[in-house]
DNA sequence: TTGTACGCGTTATCAT
DNA sequence: ATGATAACGCGTACAA
């Protein structure tokens, strides 16, 4: 079903039909009607691949994600999703599961897409083989959760967030906290973190800043427990994203401590399912679907302007602090 | 960067070069060499638009999905993800929010999108208008989770499953059962499950089988224990979903109920999440990521036979039982 | 207001 | 083995 059927049975030109999806004001109300009714009729829609190959745009963002299997990326994606959908744009995403190959070859493939646009979370922007190379196009693309000064970035300040949540738990009477991390060389993220953990406790005068890096989620809860186990084990454990929070509440359990009574455990990114559990979950929030929500309008508004978005457009947004039942003061007697 | 330039570049005709990348055989090697080098030199990459209009296929599947939001459809959705991919296709994922109009406004931007597949995971198919519509093409489609007898559908029998779970429960003890329930009219899946529920209770020769609809995920908590504060309430809770489950356990907590001890509570689609939660979830599992790869290997394998999917392709994958921690046998002194 | 005709980049047919 | 060329469906400059 074409344009060409469409005008034949209307008894008009291509042109007129065409101008009936375009531009209908430069069209006569009784032709319009027409067409409409025509097209209608027959189902007629506009094809996706001719109109992108005449116009040189497809109304298609790509998205590049480690993981739906975070609910982290899959609530930024959800933001993502409604507000492309709200400017007039689908979306193409593809997931890395944190592998550099697997990043090269979603961007690749995005590219030779006729993606309009670009919306990434990598590993790390500062080594990307696959950032160096979409940098070589003119293609507009923006990061999310990323952060570096060499590209636009939508992201929270999580080096100063884990640094502040340091102070909150020793304030609380915290001396000895353990950092459970995600793989430090897969994510410029779980770094900052890690970053700001050594600050906060260097700031709190705390010499000993111990960092659990977990190798495979798999592995998480017997690595944490083993941890625990441990004679002088952490007050509390500050885990560098909810996932890992969560595996540690288990791991805590498993271990026979009680949490927050025996053991405080906050996590990173504010999934919406922490609020659910018991307990809610402690945790610094990011404004996860808003961080879609921001990347994509950069970008929409970018490609309205014909340009790429520059470093200066990036957007720090703020986080916050939820207070929940995971964290308390350390126990009173500790040997 | 056109085939044009590459082969004016390389000294041969465009069809050459559309060869060396379509049919590399029928080329000779030297030429061939000729041309990789070229376009790679070029960063070459064949317009995919052009490509889709020329070839009438797009090699990209649409994805029709209630929300991101609930694991099980995460889940769902990376499995397609990877089988697409491994099968030379991208996806286009639309969310609906179990919304009606939006189901019919995905559908159809699909439609005209040139998608080669649509994989539909819907409200309700007996009903679904965006299914009527698409009935009326020859766009190939599978449901995945949904089930008729009318259209291909990737799916388990809910109904079997829930009324099995009704049977150990009362094998266990259970006599005062409620079901938690999504929004009925919203979901085909619930309706079943609601079904199996009525029929488990049914067979073990229990009239009273009530079932708590939930009307908003907000205000699920709220509800359920205001259920639980009921005067002769439930030993168990068979909740139709696993966010319904977690949502449940938080209920329990708040009404002061200990979990499994007090009450029992069980959910349904075995989300990975539930293993590591305390008390791991008693759940009945779906292979969430199995079932989006069948439709898409479905899908893909009638794309290369140029077939729409009949209804008889259907496939009714197995679920099993997870026996977690979250049931037991109810308190033995009930009022 | 409406129509004609070109070109977007590719694949495929038909020659050579 | 390689090349010339038509056609895919559409938007738009230009003409009427």
């Amino acid at each position: 079903m074409s344009i060409q059927e469409v005008a034949r049975q209307a008894g008009v030109s291509v042109a007129t039909v065409s101008r009936v999806f375009n531009l209908p004001d430069k069209v006569s109300d009784s032709t319009r009607e027409q067409v409409r009714q025509v097209a209608k009729s027959l189902g007629y829609l506009p094809n996706a691949s001719a109109r992108s190959l005449r116009t040189q745009r497809s109304r298609v963002l790509g998205v590049v994600l480690p993981t739906l299997l975070n609910p982290v990326f899959a609530e930024c994606l959800s933001g993502i999703s409604e507000t492309a959908a709200a400017g007039g744009y689908a979306i193409q995403p593809m997931t890395t599961d944190y592998r550099l190959d697997q990043e090269e070859r979603a961007v690749s493939a995005l590219m030779a897409g006729q993606m309009d646009g670009l919306i990434l979370v990598l590993s790390n922007p500062e080594t990307s083989q696959a950032l160096q190379a979409l940098g070589r196009t003119s293609l507009p693309y923006v990061l999310v959760y990323n952060r570096h000064p060499d590209h636009p970035c939508v992201s929270v300040d999580s080096e100063r967030a884990v640094a502040d949540l340091v102070g909150r738990l020793c304030a609380q009477g915290h001396r000895r906290i353990s950092m459970v991390s995600g793989q430090l060389h897969a994510s410029d993220r779980a770094q900052q973190r890690c970053r700001g953990f050594r600050q906060g406790m260097a700031a709190a005068g705390l010499v000993d800043a111990p960092v659990l890096e977990v190798p495979f989620v798999e592995t998480a809860i017997q690595a944490i427990q083993a941890h625990l186990a441990g004679p002088r084990r952490p007050t509390a454990l500050l885990c560098s994203n909810d996932l890992l929070a969560i595996r540690s509440l288990r791991a805590a359990h498993l271990a026979g401590l009680s949490v927050p009574q025996d053991l405080s455990i906050t996590g990173f990114d504010g999934i919406g399912l922490g609020q659910d559990l018991t307990p809610v979950l402690s945790t610094i929030t990011q404004p996860n679907a808003q961080m879609g929500r921001c990347g994509v309008e950069l970008l929409i508004r970018a490609l309205a302007d014909g340009q790429r978005l520059p470093p200066s457009a990036s957007l720090t947004l703020s986080h916050g602090f939820r207070d929940g039942e995971s964290c308390a003061p350390p126990p009173p007697l500790q040997p």
